[in-house]
DNA sequence: CTGAAAGCGCTAACAC
DNA sequence: GTGTTAGCGCTTTCAG
């Protein structure tokens, strides 16, 4: 027990209990702790000391009220299975932390997006980060309408109804280029049947990363062999699988997987219910890069989205509309990303000018 | 753009606004908004309808200065890698939701335990969940002392000061009972060299698993053969792996590993570093079963931890301390877990009565 | 059941 | 550089 204290008390030290014990105003007190005031040197001693004595911090709340900001940014997310959001989590808490902002939490699985909307506002937050791929855009219109700054993670808005999205942002990789790229890389390696196993049918991850795959097909005069959903889940993905290699009949020679969590179940269905090798009867590539596509027992090829610049050009963007509220909206971000090339690949040599090959396959470690 | 509003300004409606449309009082409007306070029908519905159109929605610091309550949860974490920190976040964030408190989150690796105490204070939260395996103890003191009601979630405290430890409580599974469970089904499967990979030395978790590891060797007459740290880290893991399985010498022939996240690093590095198969050469058991160790590329043989129980628990104890004060500090729940046989441990017939065996290797199949 | 008045802890003008 | 004053948006006595 602190000296001075007593048992089962509830410290509730105002700023008025330093100031006292200080002999100097209220406001000495709060200038004091408001960074970039001008306060004495001396003053300022004395405020320090008086406050470690009495163990004082102000009050967010209070302070909130007077100054309308709160310093804390909501973060909605959808779910956390897939190791891509709490990688993210965890850097944009961390990044956020050093600008003193702090994040208040939803996740949203289950909750509809109106009382979703309803709980954020009540906290007035300074801004809203939504890294939910599967959430609908209305709760985005929603934020923007009650003058939030909102900045989509990993994701673009819907169709944009009549509402106002000046103050909506988004900050994503540059998924199509992504799909492009594995898509070239598959046909220069000598791939013949090429399917594709979608994540969730509306998300505009999705809609990008099989734009650009198709596109890329096309460039190379060929086109997807077979598709099936897998919605971005892992019980979803092995059922797509099962539906591409249904038996008795040929079957992909690639599958484009279209985020590595899923492509981890994809593997494991291929492997150990359906007895094939990858990558030598069948190539597996991802996206996204999570810590897991490195690992042994994975090896995944994939694509990169670069984490930490999306994490950092998200929090400026924040910071930017945070300090400047007329311009810099609706600002939209793309990251690019490269491929990792890793085992799960099979590389058929064929013809002489193979550019994309090139890229060898760097050694394979672990991370150390 | 919503009817009426105009373009950019910022939607502070505030109770007085609400009540003067209704025609009552700014108090009527706080009734309404207040569950269980006594407001007549016809009132409440003119409030409520009056919200409707001016989009209103109380302001949760203003209500957190009066009552004194934010409904405001801090949660505090060390590291998100291991898949077991995202999935109790997870559920812990709802179950609170469904409470109506929300989650501030911290994630604490650089920062100092100074600091983060000072942060979450700011915010008044009504009270603190520790996650953070690794995070020293005092933190957890140092609220404690703030008088707010602090829940340990998997883990106790390191030696207690001479703190008012009045208001921490703990919420953890059996990690001994799990440690001498595996130890006793590593024995009687026919075992001979057993060693330990810990994971953070000092961690409550690694203390007591391992002292139940060694007590139910020790019952059934052997001891560890060998021991390395791994300290929680996937890297780490590794070099623990090697440093067991030194070339030129006998190795173990089987492993004991202080989380999964780390025995998948351990299998990855046995099986594709080292050439050995398990678990014909090693057997592998972990502790935690997260998602992927029941993933078929590690079918892993691991301790569950009851999640959902544990975040029940914690959410009951956080419930019960902030309703009533004087009670019920203090409290340790110990929550039993089971272990779950999988296909990464060898069983060896050997003696007749084997009690263990008789649980026998539920069929491996992969979720739906 | 309802309204008037007071005040939670803080900062922002404004004078000095 | 400092103190005084007012008030952020809400809930809560206390009368009626």
């Amino acid at each position: 027990m602190k000296f001075g204290m007593i048992e089962g008390m509830k410290n509730n030290i105002t700023s008025i209990d330093v100031a006292r014990l200080a002999q100097v105003s209220q406001s000495a007190v709060s200038r004091t702790f408001t960074p970039g005031a001008s306060v004495a040197e001396a003053t300022r001693a004395k405020v320090l000391e008086a406050a470690l004595r009495l163990n004082y911090r102000p009050n967010a709340h209070a302070r909130s009220l007077i100054t309308g900001k709160s310093r804390i940014i909501g973060l909605v997310l959808s779910y956390l299975e897939n190791l891509f959001y709490p990688a993210a989590l965890q850097r944009l808490s961390e990044r956020l932390q050093k600008d003193g902002y702090h994040v208040l939490l939803f996740i949203n699985q289950t909750s509809n997006a109106d009382d979703l909307v309803t709980e954020i506002l009540q906290y007035h937050v300074d801004g809203i980060i939504l890294a939910a791929t599967t959430l609908s855009s209305d709760l985005a219109r929603n934020c923007a309408d009650a003058n939030i700054p909102v900045v989509l993670f990993n994701r673009v808005m819907g169709n944009s109804g009549s509402s106002n999205l000046q103050s909506v942002s988004s900050v994503r990789s540059d998924n199509l280029t992504g799909g492009k790229e594995i898509a070239n890389f598959l046909v220069k390696s000598g791939h013949q049947r090429i399917a594709y196993i979608a994540g969730n049918e509306e998300s505009s991850t999705n809609l990008e990363r099989e734009r650009g795959f198709r596109e890329g097909l096309s460039e190379n005069g060929t086109h997807i062999w077979g598709r099936a959903t897998g919605n971005y889940e892992f019980a979803q993905a092995r059922l797509a699988t099962l539906e591409l290699f249904k038996p008795g009949q040929e079957h992909p020679d690639a599958i484009f997987v279209a985020s590595d969590h899923m492509a981890f179940s994809v593997m494991d269905t291929l492997r150990f219910e359906l007895g094939l090798r990858i990558p030598e009867d069948v190539s597996v590539v991802g996206f996204d890069n999570v810590p897991q596509a490195e690992w042994g027992a994975y090896e995944l090829t994939t694509f990169n989205q670069p984490l930490d610049q999306m994490v950092e050009a998200t929090a400026s963007l924040l910071q930017e509309r945070l300090s400047d509220k007329e311009k810099s909206a609706g600002k939209n971000i793309v990251i690019s990303g490269e491929l990792i090339v890793r085992k799960s690949v099979k590389i058929i040599p064929e013809k002489p000018d193979q550019k994309v090959l090139a890229k060898s396959t760097p050694k394979p470690k672990i991370k150390t």
